[in-house]
RNA sequence: GGCCCGAUGGCGGAGUGGUUACGCAGAGGACUGCAAAUCCUUGCACGCCGGUUCGAUUCCGGCUCGGGCCUCCA
């Protein structure tokens, strides 16, 4: 197929993508922090990454890619919510990881291959934190070890701000054990009472940034192919995993391409922001009766990149359009991609001009392929418009027929409003009636 | 304050130095007992001000508005 160009956020360009070992790919993204449900804006990640794995694995062989997102079940905040609850943080970070994977099934979403937990690498990221010592770019004060930004002269090439520009805006205090304001935490200790590790530096627990940086080490390699997360990431976490990993391997960069997916935004809304009270979790999208493929469908409609606007229309367009798309794909049996649906896909992801390109798509095997490889059409019409099968509607639909053939038109669309009431619509075709859930 | 990004028709959203996607919604028609679905037809756009150019929505500069980051938020 053609070749994939992605937009490198590090070269601040598209680039062609050529993966180190086509043997061996592999895609590492920031997962979620487990301490509550995620809103619809933490599934664009997510459910984007989703596509770029199936795009790989369609180019490259199912098996030739390596997708990890990481969960991070260690955090003052998971430690918070565990206090306030009166139970232990594993509580916590055990329920909303379950919900995490929950919400994003019900979009579509594959899970990784591979999904390293924080918890489960500590003994990495001690390794890690003591290189990091021994070559000079850590340093351990009051209990803690701190990163020491200005012993990586490259720190800061990923979100284009020199030290200055860094100083500058810093608008927190800066904690008196730290050598350079900018120098971050790899190691904070723990007192008894909260979660913690023994370490050469005493009992205690990582920080974040830290964490993944020692997970891509132990689970993909030094240097990975795709590195992939939110752009609000880019700084300080992902500056941050680069000098770690750099300073940590002799100067081998750690990753090959940067990709960062842009933010969705509440119509009418600033930021969305928990505080705020305005986001919307899957789950309560979910619950609200919208299919977790139309919610899909919304999210792929903007470029990755793009911000995109969450709102009830845009829902409304998605299912209208998928209505469509699966009355033309019916229940043909999935065959091979249209071309142009990858050209577009392989053309730093463009979604919304594939999704486009669906429409022109009059054969059903053809079209339920090209959706698969944006996750999408995957179910089948029947099910699709249906759902569960109900004996009763078919008997009032023959009962419908039956007052049809007496012309008694009048029966016939008392059964059809009955229906309507309850959300069924119902088509007559040439075949007879078929129904389907509006 | 510093850095970065966006602005396209009623809505969503690609793309392009010149002939202007696609989808949703709308209008008209065909089909239908009536609908629904489908098919045909159809209207509607490139934030503002300059510049470059034979020609800019597309390139450059400024402005306005909106969004993001500036130490743990996708």
């Amino acid at each position: 197929m053609t070749q994939i160009r992605l937009h490198d956020t590090m070269a601040r360009e598209k680039r062609a993508f050529v993966p180190a070992d086509p043997e061996r790919v592999t895609l590492y993204v920031c997962g979620p922090t487990v301490y509550n449900r995620a809103h619809i804006g933490n599934a664009r990640p997510a459910v984007v990454f989703d596509v770029l794995a199936r795009l790989l694995r369609h180019a490259y062989g199912e098996d030739k890619i390596v997708y990890a997102r990481n969960v991070t079940d260690v955090d003052d905040k998971i430690i918070e919510a565990a206090r306030a609850e009166g139970v232990d943080p594993e509580v916590i970070t055990r329920r909303y990881e379950d919900f995490y994977l929950a919400d994003m099934g019900a979009l579509g979403v594959r899970p990784p291959d591979i999904a390293p937990h924080a918890t489960h690498n500590i003994a990495e990221m001690v390794a890690m934190i003591a290189r990091l010592i021994e070559t000079g770019n850590a340093y351990e004060a009051d209990g803690h070890v701190l990163f020491h930004v200005p012993s990586d002269p490259e720190y800061g090439a990923l979100g284009r701000r020199d030290r200055e520009a860094m100083i500058a805006g810093a608008r927190v205090e800066v904690a008196s054990y730290k050598k350079d304001p900018a120098d971050f935490v790899l190691w904070k200790p723990s007192p008894e009472s909260v979660i913690g590790w023994d370490s050469p530096w005493g009992r205690g627990r990582p920080g974040w940034h830290i964490a993944c940086s020692a997970m891509i080490e132990a689970h993909l390699g030094e240097t990975i192919d795709i590195h992939g997360g939110g752009l609000d990431l880019i700084f300080p976490h992902h500056e941050n995993e680069i000098a770690q990993s750099r300073c940590a391997h002799g100067g081998t960069p750690l990753a090959r391409y940067w990709v960062h997916n842009g933010f969705l935004s509440m119509a009418g809304v600033e930021k969305m922001s928990k505080s705020l009270g305005n986001v919307v979790t899957v789950g309560e999208l979910l619950g609200q009766g919208h299919p977790g493929e139309v919610l899909r469908f919304a999210l792929l409609s903007a470029h990755y990149r793009q911000p995109l606007e969450w709102s009830q229309n845009l829902v409304a367009q998605s299912k209208a359009t998928l209505d469509r798309l699966y009355r033309v794909a019916g229940e043909a049996e999935a065959g091979t991609p249209a071309p142009a649906v990858l050209e577009a896909l392989a053309d730093d992801l463009n979604t919304p001009l594939a999704l486009s390109r669906l429409s022109a798509i009059e054969d059903g095997a053809v079209l339920r392929a090209s959706g698969a490889v944006m996750g999408l059409l995957e179910s089948g019409a029947p099910a699709w418009f249906q759902g569960e099968g109900d004996q009763r509607i078919d008997a009032l639909i023959a009962a419908r027929a039956e007052a049809k053939r007496r012309r008694d038109f009048a029966e016939a669309d008392k059964i059809r409003a009955k229906l309507a009431d309850e959300g069924i619509v119902l088509e007559d075709g040439p075949n007879g009636t078929i129904w389907r859930r509006a």
